[in-house]
DNA sequence: CCGCTCATGTAACTGGTTACATGATTTA
DNA sequence: TAAATCATGTAACCAGTTACATGAGCGG
């Protein structure tokens, strides 16, 4: 069973193909969230491993001194690609991603009151900042270029979205107000009664 | 620097106090989604270190022959408890969640287009179940018992709900249609025409 | 030709996992 | 009293990070 890196690899070289194992570490490292930092000590001996088990093929780059290696997917690699998007799926626990916002604010009450509405507030400045560059990243290339690009960023936008929401729940809970839905979109009057 | 694990533990010790490293391990086990796995191997290790370094403080358990020790904050603990959760908080891109259902669908299109959608369903299916969960829990101990428990719920709740309005988006642009918005709430005439 | 980027690699370390071992206490 | 649970611990392992080293190709 491969894990999630090694699975993100395999789809970074089946987008980009025929690519160097360098460009996949750039992929990674460009991404502004993926806890996956693309260093050199975690992706050359993961791709070394990939091609021993069969997963990717290499060629050399015509005319390059280096030892340059542009990868391609096997028959195996794609159908190893395949099976991970394939039902049946992981278990729900590991689909729904680790919010390390959420953590914080299981303990938030550790703090005197008056200095948890600084945290939100702070919070709340990052997500935007966040939620602009996916929303622009969304638009960027909407075109039949990548359809999936852009649709991954809209779908980081719609979770810094929510967690925008769950900032302003928050923020009325310590401020000690009822539950009075305010709209995270910028300017819209969007709104789902509950 | 403390890790986010080493902060959480911190965090649960709060709350917990007084209470044994293995009631803690316990937390991280039963908590649906956490990452952290609370193996013997990574909370006593870790648990005796912050002992060491003067952030938590234990003592026996009346009248126990086992080597059971009753942890909790100390005034250092504490302090550093609450510096995790005040400004400056760490970069956006820590922020926000590694999402690995978006990691999937971003290589989504290595799919024969048949195979899509039974994707996309399974994934749903899964995501409902645990919202049916988050959003149980949420209502579960909503009095003044532990009001950010009830909240972090919330959030997952609000959370998995823009997942499955990703799904439903990412179903839009794979059966070829416009982007049309439907509720993704409960109780409605949902069903996606195909 | 100098410096930047491309390109690959390795060594030391860290932080977590699995799997096991041990024993006390509680409960059926 | 047997089984389950509470409670702590360790050893072997694995994956990923940081930091470093090396060198080819390329643009100014």
């Amino acid at each position: 069973m491969l894990s999630d890196l090694e699975q993100a690899v395999l789809g970074v070289v089946w987008l980009e193909a025929p690519c160097t194992a360098y460009a996949v570490r750039m992929t990674f490292q460009k991404s502004p969230s993926s806890h996956w930092s693309g260093s050199a000590g975690a992706i050359y001996p993961l791709v070394r491993r990939l091609e021993r088990d069969g997963l990717l093929a290499s060629a050399r780059r015509a005319g390059d001194g280096r030892a340059t290696r542009l990868y391609r997917l096997s028959k195996t690699g794609l159908a190893a690609l395949r099976a991970w998007l394939r039902p049946p799926l992981p278990p729900a626990g590991a689909l729904i991603a680790a919010d390390p916002l959420r953590v914080r604010v299981r303990f938030l009450a550790a703090l005197p009151p008056g200095a948890r509405l600084a945290f939100l507030d702070e919070a709340e400045t990052k997500l935007r900042e966040m939620l602009i560059l996916a929303e622009s990243e969304a638009r960027r290339g909407r075109g039949a270029d990548d359809l999936y690009r852009a649709l991954t960023h809209r779908g980081a936008a719609l979770a810094l979205r929510a967690q925008l929401e769950f900032i302003d729940e928050v923020r009325a809970t310590v401020s000690g107000r009822a539950t009075e839905r305010r709209s995270v979109n910028r300017g819209g009057a969007r709104r789902r009664g509950r």
